[in-house]
DNA sequence: CCCATTTGACCGCA
DNA sequence: TGCGGTCAAATGGG
């Protein structure tokens, strides 16, 4: 069903991701030259520009009728005390390439939250994507059968020290070498400044203290924009194939806060610098050359062209808040639509 | 020494 | 039973 997002809504997410893109041009630019305090500052500024837009983008996106269903798929930590994974955690998807063309409906089951997102590979022959803000352990390697290339596990270096569920697998892609496959599974918890302990208090504060590295927070912002991308897409692809389904709101339309500091993650350990001998200066890592300008320029084409915007279904439902929150039930969603 | 990675074994689910 | 995911001992680097 066309809805007010349709006619004026759409025209006005076109100019919004109009914006966006301008302003990823401006943040490129001064990605490029020498990075002191001013350029970074204004990265900043931009970097949370684009945030905002974007995000009051989606929220226009997943702004359905108004029907807010009260069921909380997406309560971030919603763990029932301590949870029960004492020594074994096992949460799984199956987060690479699904096979399967049908789309098969996946009830929201509380699993864990996951979300994929492809970046390019480290500059020139890195093995692996650069730093994306978080300090990763890897605990595992695996060759996946059908995959050239093995899979690597990663945790929180916080795990043990602050219970941070966080995981995520990285695989190089079967066919272009320079880009990887990137799937966070979990929501960081820990807590990275943790100056002056002081009283216990603090359970999980999602907000925490930016920090300078621009690249961080671009890195950031690149999978969100990323992901954005891919719902854009999804979102696309089922206005097209699919007729109208059932119509159910994304709750927890709160305002869009999590983003209080700029470029900082909404959650976040304490974030390092980049794996490649220079901190900030080339960003040949990760290309933002063509990347993030096309991952913005998609999401744009996607919007721009999209037949009606969708009413979406659980699943879609859970496509468009992980977007920008960290809650998506991945599992069989979206089979292969994520770049072509 | 401490901490991260490596690597094969182990284990649970389909 | 096979595959994907995790554990944990060994190893290497700062």
């Amino acid at each position: 069903m066309a809805d007010a997002v349709e006619s004026g809504g759409r025209a006005l997410l076109v100019s919004e991701l109009g914006r966006v893109q301008d302003l990823v041009r401006q943040l490129e630019q001064q990605l490029r030259a020498p990075a002191d305090a001013a350029s970074v500052d204004l990265c900043r500024r931009l970097v949370h520009q684009i945030v905002a837009l974007t995000d009051h983008s989606i929220g226009m996106l997943r702004a359905s009728p108004a029907d807010l269903a009260p069921s909380p798929p997406l309560s971030a930590t919603g763990s029932p005390i301590s949870g029960g994974d004492a020594t074994s955690d096992h949460h799984h998807h199956h987060p690479f390439r699904a096979a399967g063309a049908s789309p098969k409906k996946r009830k929201a089951t509380a699993r864990w939250t996951s979300q994929q997102v492809r970046v390019s590979a480290a500059g020139g022959g890195a093995e692996g994507p650069a730093d994306d803000g978080h300090s990763w352990r890897k605990y595992g390697q695996k060759d996946i059968l059908g995959a050239k290339h093995p899979r690597a596990y990663y945790r929180c270096t916080h795990r043990n020290s602050q219970n941070c569920p966080a995981t995520k697998q990285v695989q190089r892609a079967d066919d272009h070498p320079a880009l990887f496959d990137v799937v966070y599974h979990g929501e960081h918890t820990c807590r990275p400044p943790a100056a002056a302990g002081g009283s216990g208090g603090a359970k999980r504060a999602q907000q925490q203290q930016h920090n300078p590295h621009a690249q961080a927070a671009l890195q950031g912002l690149a999978a969100r924009l990323t992901v954005a991308t891919t719902t854009a897409a999804a979102a696309a692809a089922a206005a097209a194939a699919l007729p109208p389904m059932t119509p159910e709101s994304c709750p927890v339309r709160g305002a869009s806060s999590p983003w209080s500091p700029v470029g900082s993650d909404s959650n976040g350990c304490l974030q390092h610098q980049g794996v490649s001998p220079c901190p900030v200066p080339g960003y040949g890592d990760w290309a933002p050359e063509g990347d993030l300008q096309e991952v913005v320029s998609s999401a744009f084409a996607a919007v721009s062209s999209a037949a009606p915007l969708p009413v979406l279904d659980d699943e879609f439902m859970s496509l468009e808040c992980f977007a920008f929150d960290h809650n998506f039930d991945i599992d069989t969603a979206m089979p292969s639509l994520y770049y072509p």
